[in-house]
DNA sequence: GTCTATAGATTGATAGAC
DNA sequence: GTCTATCAATCTATAGAC
């Protein structure tokens, strides 16, 4: 078989077991027999498990993120060019859209979404340093972004609030990409089958709405 | 030493390194070491693991929840007195805060409160199924009478929609138990010391707008 | 109730044949 | 590149002396 045939089943298979047990209860041993290769290719390939971990991460979190803060930055581009004019200062939910709109497209696009998708959101709630880290050093550009822009958009709106309410929304969207796939918590009753596109547009009304929220 | 006094130990000890690595990654090991009893004393106090980690859970979980349901059932029975009169309904405010208080109240009178408070967030994320029921089962309840209040306040926003906001604030609350006393994401600026108070009240200002956003 | 000692299973990593 | 075999470390749980 191909290195790069081999690697990418282990990946896959990594990506489907991380997200339905979690990193810190799958075992290269569990890997590799759901990738159905030997137990010895995992170091061959990556050479430890935390490289592996890596990998599995950053395939599919680097271009979503560089989607995300290039939207953003088009954003800010246009409201440099008058800084006084009103009608170019971003909008919230412009904003809101510009980190929830490449999301969408990569669920919409790529058919282990639901398998990255959970892991995402555990990951950011992850207790080990680690694998935080790796997730919030991808992050941390977006969210900086974010909250300059949404400072333009609330100005009256002081920045550490600003920040708080970001955090907010981090924290329901992190929710959300945890529930994908999975039962909901209330009432037994599975809310799904509602489509990702669904669900995006109810998060950006609430998170549009507590945003702008009066003080 | 008394039997209470090992199991307190061994409890303490297991909640603050639950909270500072997680619940997989802290070995009965780990435990013992730090509570300063013998490995097997474990075994003779609890039983098995899981056991141990139920109790750690329960122990904090129960009264906050006991307390939170008062609350809301409070709530619900004023409201219950006049159905079609407007000014007996809850409030959206007053809901969640019947959710928040117990928090604030645990928060503010256990010294413990922190690390509780970051194994609250993660347990509701954890991707290990076990967990994540323990958490559930003694929160559900909770979250479906609260479903049900916000119906009532917000008569013009469908269930379905009632519980797709009613997952944001989830999402967004549990983010800030994980947030309390951790880094923050943004710009490196650790963002507390902001009072346990202060963020309720953002995170109260935030949800209460987004729970009436409009369709 | 507390302790030592250890069983029995599983883990990540690697050496070396092919 | 793939495989078998194995090492060294770690884990939970428990038996049995005190």
């Amino acid at each position: 078989m191909s290195a790069e045939e081999t690697k990418k089943r282990i990946l896959d298979a990594a990506e489907r077991l991380f997200a339905s047990q979690g990193f810190h209860n799958t075992s290269l041993r569990d890997i590799t027999r759901e990738a159905r290769v030997n137990i010895a290719s995992v170091n061959y390939h990556f050479g430890t498990r935390e490289a592996l971990v890596r990998e599995v991460v950053l395939r599919r979190l680097v271009p979503v993120n560089r989607d995300r803060l290039r939207l953003l930055e088009s954003l800010r581009h246009a409201a440099s060019r008058g800084p006084d004019d009103i009608s170019s200062r971003p909008t919230v939910r412009e904003i809101l859209v510009a980190f929830l709109e490449p999301s969408i497209k990569f669920i919409s696009t790529e058919p282990a979404a639901n398998d990255f998708v959970r892991i995402m959101g555990q990951g950011m709630a992850d207790p080990d340093e680690n694998i935080r880290k790796l997730f919030m050093e991808q992050v941390r550009p977006v969210f900086n972004t974010m909250a300059e822009l949404l400072s333009m958009a609330l100005p009256s709106i002081p920045r550490p609030v600003i920040h708080m309410r970001l955090h907010c929304f981090i924290g329901a969207f992190a929710h959300w990409m945890r529930l994908m796939g999975s039962d909901s918590l209330l009432s037994g009753t599975n809310m799904f089958p509602n489509s990702p596109e669904e669900v995006m547009k109810e998060l950006l009304n609430f998170c549009e709405a507590g945003m702008e929220a009066p003080l």
